[in-house]
RNA sequence: GGUGGGGUACCGAAGCGGCCAAACGGGGCAGACUGUAAAUCUGCUGGAUCAUUCCUUCGGAGGUUCGAAUCCUCCCCCCACCA
């Protein structure tokens, strides 16, 4: 008797999950949902992991729901917050929602006949929630007690400064009360979701069988973590979003290309659809030959198909191999303009190259690849400034339209991954 | 409410009248080595100029002094103990 859950174990995804769990998901096709934040209007690599959870389940044969956040998002999760949290507005909810909606058809086919994914908003029940009537039907079952208990809300409590409000304790209920929603209206009887989410999810549970007598389960993912200590996800440029126009194809193919040997492996279980047998042999290739760094490779790969799609990945190894294959110089301009549609880029007016032309300083300052023009100066005298793969020593130096590629592009680099692109106009 | 101890740059933490843009550690960036990895070693790490120098900065506002992060006054916030 096999369930998803064996697949989410060899993959070290599965983290805990509830009594019984595995039978009720070996016993038949379920429903099962996992909540996202509609926080910010795309998703980042940090919720990759519960994404990848539901795409699991679909291929397993059950109903996937994603349910956006659209009225729990009102109110704030306390977990693992050590502040009180911003309030976002309706209208913001719901966009972000549908947002995040067209990020999840990368990964969910919500068009099968048999098991389509299914989407939902909690703003669409907890909006019409008459208050009295949730307090007692809802809060009847919740003892204050045990909530005070939680780990997430305890901490608050302890904490002089933050302190907890009314409403984010309040939190707990609607997110149990939710799981009751999904329960009546879709038969759902899954819960998934971050390991920060373990009480909340049993405290679904909980009411589902108190209210309606329902058996529900539920698992959660381990935390991703970075060998290295840094927080997974985040880069010097920020956080790594799904959508290409905050984080380029080629920046999100990046972020996997770089990570740790000792990451890549455990990353291509989590994040790749590659069956137990091809990971066990890139993770052996990985082990023989570290240089060629297979893991990484067939990470990026993997994972940038699945969110940008062929033609992204195209693109992201097209650029990735004209910069870090060989040299840049001899390239067309058109090809070079091609390449660095998604590497970060800025312009500058022709007029400034005639002449004398532009201080180096400046042009580093003006792009963003420095801080400021000392910090432009630092990086020139330690040796770590290229302009067109030409390393430049002269912090006095001056740019000027002989240096460019065909009188249209400069190619600035700070170190040895830092790629920015001068448009000349 | 009382007494004592604190608030210093991204974080932790020294400094306690001039030599302080401020030790040291962490983090970050860059260089070397490599495999666009890790570890290690080296440099840099407020802004403008770089020869010097100038500007902003040590919880906030005033004051003493030729000169203050360092002394005084008031205020705000933390932490400990006592009520």
């Amino acid at each position: 008797m096999d369930s998803v859950l064996d697949e989410f174990a060899w993959r070290g995804m599965l983290h805990d999950a509830t009594e019984g769990a595995d039978e009720h998901l070996a016993g038949g096709d379920r429903v099962c949902y996992i909540g996202f934040d509609p926080t910010a209007p795309s998703l980042h690599v940090g919720s990759l992991l519960p994404i990848m959870g539901l795409v699991h389940m679909q291929r397993a044969g059950h109903h996937p729901i994603a349910l956006v956040g659209g009225g729990t998002g009102l109110i704030g999760d306390p977990s693992g917050k050590s502040a009180e949290r911003q309030l976002l507005t309706a209208e913001k909810a719901r966009e972000n929602a549908e947002a995040i909606h067209r990020q999840l058809e990368h990964f969910l086919d919500f068009e099968v006949k048999s098991n389509p994914a299914r989407m939902r908003n909690n703003l669409d029940w907890l909006g019409q929630l008459p208050l009295v009537e949730f307090l007692r039907d809802v809060g009847k079952h919740f003892s204050v007690n045990a909530m005070l208990r939680k780990e997430s809300v305890r901490r608050r409590l302890e904490s002089e400064e933050s302190g907890i409000s009314y409403t984010e304790f309040s939190y707990q209920l609607l997110q149990a009360y939710d799981f009751v929603e999904l329960f009546r209206g879709e038969g759902c009887t899954v819960q998934l979701g971050g390991s920060d989410q373990w009480g909340n999810i049993t405290a679904g549970i909980d009411l589902v069988r108190r209210l309606e007598g329902g058996h529900a389960v539920g698992a959660v993912f381990p935390l991703v973590t970075s060998s290295s200590g840094t927080k997974f996800g985040k880069t010097e440029a920020g956080t790594v979003w799904l959508d290409p126009e905050w984080t380029s194809p080629f920046r999100f193919y990046q972020f996997w290309i770089n990570t740790d040997d000792h990451d890549a492996v455990r990353y291509l279980r989590f994040f790749s659809l590659l069956d137990r047998a091809t990971i066990e042999e890139v993770e052996g290739q990985s082990e023989a030959e570290p240089h060629r760094r297979h893991a990484q490779r067939a990470l990026a790969e993997d994972v940038t198909r699945r969110v940008h799609g062929e033609d992204g990945l195209a693109r992201a190894r097209q650029a990735t191999e004209a910069l870090f294959g060989g040299s840049i110089d001899g390239l067309a301009g058109d090809d070079v303009a091609d390449i660095f549609a998604d590497v970060p880029s800025s312009q500058v007016p022709s007029a400034e190259l005639q002449g004398e032309g532009l201080e180096l300083l400046d042009l580093l300052a003006r792009s963003g690849l420095a801080s400021s023009r000392g910090d432009a100066r630092r990086s020139v005298e330690g040796g770590g400034i290229y302009l067109n793969s030409l390393r430049q020593e002269d912090p006095q130096g001056r740019v000027t339209t002989e240096q460019t590629i065909e009188g249209r592009f400069l190619v600035l680099r700070k170190g040895k991954k830092n790629y920015h692109l001068v448009k000349v106009v």
